[in-house]
DNA sequence: AACTAATTGAGGTACGTACCTCATGTCAAC
DNA sequence: GTTGACATGAGGTACGTACCTCAATTAGTT
């Protein structure tokens, strides 16, 4: 059998109640006891009972994920994550709550953040731009004492404790080089679209393709163009593409909402065959995998996502340390062959 | 709060203890009272705390991992996986053991299945080979209550519980797309190598890619050839295939390890420039896929195999169901740049 | 009606930890 | 040497479930 607090005592030579003490750190305790105490758990590799943890507390963990409120397949896609993990056997005691987030009022973000503390939320995964003043929010949640992960889209704050998502470049050369290698033309320009190059996902990706075609010289990729989640706009940006450009044999949407310049390919791209590749998984480009429409889905497994955040969550609660190898949210390449319907 | 079993007590006008006996199936307990304790679960939405239920029965669930003895990247990963589960935030409670099986000798494997039970084990994912002897102590032993799961490799035993690992069919069907997709030549051979067309997956994997190559004229796909595991076998099918066939334009390895054929290529491919495409992402084939000796992978991975084999076994043992869509283990397809090293 | 068997209840202990109170001990500052 | 701050121990309760025993009740059979 596993160690208790019992054995602990023994070991160390004290009461329960110092133990108790040392074990979650409240105050009242000299050091070289302290010390003694962690020298026992060391030696005789105590690791607390989880199960008789939670059950002592009697009280859920309560793990919050904000996300933004705007519409878009891949972050319901996430928000179903979420709700979908509460049935599953992740041990028990843990509550998972949404909280919806409205990008465009960075000031809102910060006082929904500013109401959150360790009384009501033992750790917090957040998906949103980049902000000063989302930043400082953060910055000041984890002076609190609440573990807070940035999830998809990195946080420069100082003291987020871990990033969740994949890395984009990485990303980017991984689209990259399946434009290259599905082409069947010897040479050609190559879209690249997305909603806004003001998000950090969309430029990240868009440098690790360059880096990829930078390596050959028959193919080019032409500059990015926005479509600010237009459709009138995407619906332009691709017509003239392919009016102006004979030479177009691939698309690259850059964004994580694919879903305007797609349509837009399927009204005007109906005889030519491009090579098409967008990012994310979501019921919209499976099916447009599913009709031939796209060539190549780069994703990252929202449900993933949602657990490695739990996982790391968790453990920042408990103090201990994940297998940081299982934590790296993978790259996935997706073509019709592989997609579960 | 959620409801505890007093409550289920209260609700159902019966005592703590019969609400016990129906929980844990204890007998004793007349049809109707049964019935109407049921009709309390149901009613308040009761769910067993696991975390007390584990505290209480001061037990650990004991999962058995049962694999092939035998030598091999990929067996190595996956037993690698099972070890590094251990120290994972799965809830706790749970202990996680392997089992050794030679599978040239069904009858060692038979009765080491048949010296587990209840008493020593709570569930058990097996990837073996197709056998009678291994089938019938495999259904012998749900039959004794205990949970079994098939991994990797499908085993026909009618009280199976499940099958986790990839449809092989389909995972050559994406085998078979990408050699299509990468080639350059306009027409051409593509060799099929494998250890042996005894195993399963191999055969899959073939048929899928045979459904791809089907759809098109231009390339043929070779019948397939063993090397048995003999490193003199694998160089001599390579030599001979880069000798005899002019026409060559790509090889692919169906078998789950492809060490020997792949180090037969680079020993007499060189020059030329072949579309190479194996299975499962080890250290050997991550190395192959960083030199570009190896164009893509076609992988499963172990640590969601191993874990989606706990999470099914847990929830065969408190009765509940997992979410399915979560327990497909995907088919990965990996190339240099989505690779982490 | 008498008897047996099946059913149900009452009440307990245990699991390992969290969290609480209160008493006692120690040491240093004045 | 008294005071007070700090350190430590003793001992308790609670969490929700599992599992045990023994008595009491009920139902079914003869």
């Amino acid at each position: 059998m596993k160690p208790t607090t019992k054995d602990l005592a023994r070991a160390a030579g004290v009461s329960l109640a110092t133990i108790d003490r040392v074990l979650n750190d409240r105050p009242g305790v000299a050091s070289k006891t302290k010390t003694a105490v962690e020298e026992a758990v060391r030696k005789l590799g105590y690791e607390r009972n989880q199960a008789a943890a939670a059950l002592s507390r009697n009280r859920y963990l309560r793990f919050i994920f904000a996300l933004p409120s705007a519409q878009g397949d891949f972050v319901m896609q996430i928000r179903k994550s979420v709700n979908e993990i509460e049935s599953n056997g992740f041990g028990s005691m843990l509550r998972y709550d949404l909280l919806n987030i409205d990008e465009t009022k960075p000031h809102d973000v910060a006082t929904a953040l500013s109401k959150l503390s360790k009384t009501n939320c033992d750790g917090l995964a957040i998906m949103a731009i980049e902000h000063p003043e989302i930043r400082d929010a953060i910055t000041r949640l984890t002076e609190r004492g609440v573990p807070v992960i940035s999830l998809v889209s990195y946080q420069s704050a100082a003291n987020v404790s871990a990033f969740v998502g994949i890395p984009n470049l990485q990303a980017g050369q991984t689209a990259g080089q399946l434009m290259l290698r599905f082409q069947k033309n010897i040479s050609g320009s190559i879209a690249a679209i997305t909603t806004t190059i003001s998000s950090n996902d969309s430029v990240e990706r868009r440098r690790g393709a360059d880096l990829v075609f930078s390596n050959q010289k028959t193919f080019q990729l032409l500059p990015t163009t926005e479509h600010f989640n237009d459709p009138h706009r995407a619906d332009d940006i691709v017509r003239k593409l392919i009016k102006t450009r004979p030479d177009l044999c691939g698309i690259y949407i850059l964004g994580s909402e694919a879903r305007l310049p797609l349509e837009a390919m399927n009204r005007y791209a109906n005889d030519k065959k491009f090579v098409v590749i967008a990012h994310e998984l979501t019921e919209f480009t499976k099916t447009q995998l599913a009709d031939g429409h796209l060539d190549a889905v780069i994703s990252q497994n929202t449900g993933h996502l949602v657990r490695s955040c739990v996982r790391r969550l968790k453990a920042m609660y408990e103090g201990t340390t994940p297998i940081s190898s299982q934590e790296q949210v993978r790259i996935e390449i997706l073509i019709k062959e592989n997609t579960y319907y």
